[in-house]
DNA sequence: AGCTTTGTTAACCATTTGGTTAATTTATGT
DNA sequence: ACATAAATTAACCAAATGGTTAACAAAGCT
């Protein structure tokens, strides 16, 4: 096979790098000179490999943005019945962010800061399908008279909200209820039942 | 009478500017020259009232953070039923947010970018009280049995992910579910009396 | 081996940006 | 009216920052 680069070791240290200082910072934030240092490389390589900041910016967000709608499709068509598919849904979404907290703010932040930046990713790639999924089996749900009548948007806003709300507001939340990081790891756990049946409880017949 | 100043006119045109800036672009994407061309005033003037951009950022921020629970302590102290309560905050917070549609995301960001602004500046001044009385009052009805019984910390963590996280989130939700400005507006008046049913009818007993 | 391409570095450059200064204008008190 | 203090401006400054260059090292190819 033989790669074109010594290894590519760079390109990936660079974007490691990066993520970590974009994620953390934003775009306006993040420092070039900060990202080259935590990669261990020359600033020069910053733009050997990606151009200029924007680009690098794009490449991660792209990235990023990516991981915000994971494998819902496929979820969404398994023969889980409707109730286990929100638990299902629920559970590895705040699993997900617990892994990468600084996710959902990244995205949301930088969208609001730079509007275009998410057409111009969102749309060319992958428009997350599973809304319309989702938005079916609400439908039918509510026309088999398992759950109570309510418009599926709101039930999709619910839901999300729900689960990446506190990890955004997770300094303020610390805050204003004066709880420690470990008590906050411990809700956000019990979160990963407990959202779920809190919508369970409020739609079911 | 008689002011020290021609009216303080220009440093309330100074902050008109500043907050505009700060919410849209947050601390590290604002510029000076860019407060001062929309304050319509000279860039040294910036300092002449606010020393420097981190004291005129620090200024925005607390009279920002101060508005993010408003009269909620009073509502507590209402002779509402608990229910209502919930109504009533629900309806007024959307309220609010809608009229101030970069609030939460402007606090929330910066807290994370800047770990110790929270801690300078809620702390200092109003500590949210209303957190100890809203968690009195989920116990008392879960002891009077009126709804079920539940971790208060998991129903207000509910309670504002609903109602802050939507407008937070706009761009994304808008190109994920396809809606236009028109809409989503509608769909967050809906909110308003959506959200505290969505609530109520989870934990009613 | 020898030539070419790719990868890497240090030094440098231009612009942006927060901040200052000194001079000027405007208001205020007596 | 006059002296004093407050407000305002244009020009300037230094540091930070994104980006470039030119020289050099390492791989790949024949």
């Amino acid at each position: 096979m033989s790669k074109s680069k010594k290894d590519n070791n760079t390109e990936q240290q660079i974007l490691n790098a990066a993520r970590q200082v974009f994620l953390e910072k934003g775009l306006a934030g993040a420092r070039m000179q900060d990202i080259a240092d935590k990669a261990e490389i020359n600033k020069a390589m910053l733009h050997y490999y990606f151009k200029n900041k924007d680009l690098l910016f794009e490449t991660i967000f792209k990235e990023t943005a990516g991981k915000l709608f994971p494998h819902f499709d496929k979820l969404m068509d398994s023969d889980l019945n409707f109730f286990d598919k929100i638990r299902s849904i629920v559970s590895s979404y705040i699993e997900m962010v617990s892994q990468n907290p600084y996710l959902p703010l990244f995205v949301i932040s930088e969208m609001n800061k730079n509007p275009e930046i998410g057409l111009k990713n969102f749309f060319e790639k992958q428009r997350p399908g599973f809304v319309k999924k989702f938005k079916e089996a609400i439908e039918e749900s509510i026309n088999s008279g398992l759950i109570l009548s309510i418009n599926p948007l709101h039930l999709i806003i619910n839901m999300f909200s729900m689960c990446a709300f506190p990890f955004m507001a997770k300094p303020m939340l610390k805050i204003i209820t004066g709880i420690e990081e470990e008590q906050f790891n411990i809700l956000m756990e019990q979160r990963k039942v407990l959202v779920a049946e809190f919508i369970i409880n409020s739609i079911k017949k």
